[in-house]
DNA sequence: TCTTCTTGTTACCGGTTTATAACCACGCCG
DNA sequence: CGGCGTGGTTATAAACCGGTAACAAGAAGA
């Protein structure tokens, strides 16, 4: 998880970005607005924390241009005592705000918050590359402009793993694990009938596979192309 | 809008409600946690505020059990000085905290916000998605021009989550929880029926759904053209 | 209280999906 | 050549799922 922090103060900075990036997190900083702007443009983080109170472009207007772009996750710091600044601030479209002096752990906290909240909200992207799109709300595949087909609930399983991968190797044990869980572990049967199956489905001649292809030693690979 | 608010401080609870129906909100008071739960059920308000604090059944506990019936949006209020508290509440899924004593300015603007995020995550749920109009207050659905239907509880909240998602397909364990709670998850049966006996009302053809479909592999969804 | 409507429970049917087993073809290596 | 491991195929059994019906339990209203 990339996170963007905004701040003047280069104290307060380092501390926030020391917190995160102890907790796991990659950290972007920036130190004036425009700084904020170019680096959110370059980096597209996950999550924004900008301090209101910044020479030239102030926080708000970064809040403003960031929302004009995406929904991501603003957070806004402000000092103690400005009411004004956050209603304001809400009212712009910012998700959250932490009244300075605040605890690295509250931080945290709310870091957390707001970036699960945001991650539940997306979820359901459709994952695609190349000429395979794979809908997992509808349960189907779409390859190329041909008509979507249905997907049983391991057919997708397997090539949502396999499309993560997509063009390289993936091992058999892996993908026995990822589609059965532990208890199919070591029984290969399962995942020859579930390629059987699936390649019947998606291949044009399912027994010169185009796309759901045999990698040796001991694995399968989605050519996506 | 709809706020249920729990506080044992009975001074506090009315200035808050006070302060929340000046606003324009409709609100309902709850002096302890099962209290506030039995409305919760009884209500199903568009935002609960909690104290944290209340005798016998705190306000984690309530907490907990209101992310289990659904994704309400949910704020804490806390003592000034319990960190600890505010990491815990944030953990358990609640969406945002205030801390005492706060003005009912910070509060509006926060309890706004949050409705505002609450409302456009849910992608503006109506109660009509192209020719289905569903009648809360009533407990009716119109389709196109028919005269409307008489619906039951439980068929009307199974019907407005399926159309706050018209058109796509909505997951059988997710139904499950939404109609009714943690406590029928699991029960496939309880859903099977109620779909059932909703085509019965609202198909022309219940054996051949044209309104009410099943959505492969697990999930049904609403067709509103 | 009695009656009616709503909801929960159990059972069964037919279809699909998944698991299990057996068999074949192929390449590897002694 | 012949065992052995691998992947592909076929066949069959078991599990699961959705739809339906019938009935019991519960809630609501007269």
């Amino acid at each position: 998880m990339k996170i963007l922090v905004a701040d003047d103060d280069l104290d307060l900075l380092g501390l926030v970005a020391y917190s995160l990036s102890q907790a796991g997190y990659l950290v972007i900083k920036a130190s004036d607005g425009p700084g904020a702007l170019a680096a959110f443009d370059a980096e597209s983080p996950d999550l924004v924390i900008l301090d209101i109170n910044m020479p030239g472009t102030s926080g708000f207007e970064v809040c403003t241009a960031i929302r004009a772009r995406g929904d991501v996750p603003v957070m806004m710091l402000t000092a103690r005592g400005e009411e004004q600044d956050l209603v304001k601030a809400l009212d712009l479209g910012a998700d959250d705000y932490l009244t300075k002096p605040f605890s690295p752990k509250t931080l945290l906290a709310r870091v957390k918050a707001l970036l699960r909240r945001s991650t539940a909200e997306r979820a359901q992207a459709p994952l695609a590359a190349g000429r395979v799109t794979l809908d997992i709300e509808n349960y189907t595949v779409r390859i190329a402009n041909n008509p979507p087909i249905a997907l049983t609930k391991l057919e997708l399983r397997l090539l949502q793993m396999l499309l993560a991968q997509a063009g390289r190797a993936v091992n058999s044990d892996r993908l026995l694990v990822q589609v059965w869980g532990h208890r199919g572990s070591g029984d290969r049967q399962l995942l020859k009938q579930l390629v059987h199956r699936l390649r019947h489905k998606i291949e044009a001649n399912p027994a010169v596979p185009q796309l759901l292809q045999t990698a040796a030693p001991s694995g399968y690979k989605l050519v996506v192309d």
